[in-house]
DNA sequence: TATCAAGTGAGACTGGGTATCGTCAACAGT
DNA sequence: ACTGTTGACGATACCCAGTCTCACTTGATA
């Protein structure tokens, strides 16, 4: 999930237009390993002069949102992230330290939304699942520095 | 979970002054049952005509979040809500029609996360889940009406 | 290459949340 | 009860994310 040319795909089979601004701001997430906030993207536009608007951004981010090729997430400090990710229904594995991010499916999941509905009555329709935690790749670093 | 007095005793217990203004929104935390944002705070104290600074409601939720009291949650449209709720860790159902919400162990996460975890590498050390679908009264007045 | 709706950018605007700062009042000590 | 300390308050200015508007541009199609 590196490749730029991932969201054009998506963008083009979906009958959007493929706009300078688009492949740029899918450029801009392909270079993004973690998750990235709106203002981040702007940022990255900005110091890389590349000329997208504030408002494409969000636009762009909206609306590959719509076309799940990114997905948006509530990081536990309030803010509003975005990830990458598969057009399939999944959960993320969000690194406190480095951002990284990774998706798992989670599969206990259905038979705990069945639970839950069983004990409260509530039909459920979606649920959200976020995890936090500390990526192999910093625990390494944080056991090597001691 | 109808009763300012929860709040206040949270309050006293850990150490921090009982002003009017916090009663006040406690009190107006407990005449609402399921999730607020900080706007409905400031409306519901206009309405009412209870004196209480716009920062002031900010800054008791915050300090009712720290101590428990409340919890953030964040609905599908990206809005942030809080709910009253007990000090130890559960999960949110939430009404997507009446905005009812209720509170669940879900006792099976422990086992999602531990197995994430395992598949991922990452060590886990939080998460958050939020599930949304239809309350039982919501559910039966939409069955009456057809 | 001409057409025209879809898309863009600048900038005004909105709304949630925070910072500042002078004033006030809850609590502790007398 | 009285008073001093200091945490808390309220008004207001401010900041930032996100949205809206509207005149202009550009990509797909003929």
């Amino acid at each position: 999930m590196t490749d730029p040319s991932t969201i054009v795909t998506v963008l083009d089979r979906a009958g959007f237009r493929l706009t300078e601004p688009r492949r740029v701001v899918a450029g801009l997430i392909a270079d993004r390993n973690g998750h990235f906030t709106a203002a981040d993207l702007v940022d990255d536009a900005r110091e890389r002069r590349l000329d997208v608007g504030r408002a494409t951004i969000f636009r762009a981010l909206e609306l590959f949102t719509e076309l799940n090729a990114v997905e948006r997430v509530d990081l536990p400090n309030g803010e509003h992230a975005y990830v990458e990710c598969e057009p399939v229904h999944h959960h993320h594995v969000i690194c406190s330290q480095c951002a990284r991010t990774t998706e798992v499916e989670a599969c206990g999941m259905p038979a705990v939304a069945r639970d839950v509905g069983k004990a409260t009555g509530f039909k459920i329709q979606s649920h959200r699942l976020e995890l936090f935690g500390i990526c192999p790749d910093c625990q390494a670093t944080n056991s090597r520095r001691g």
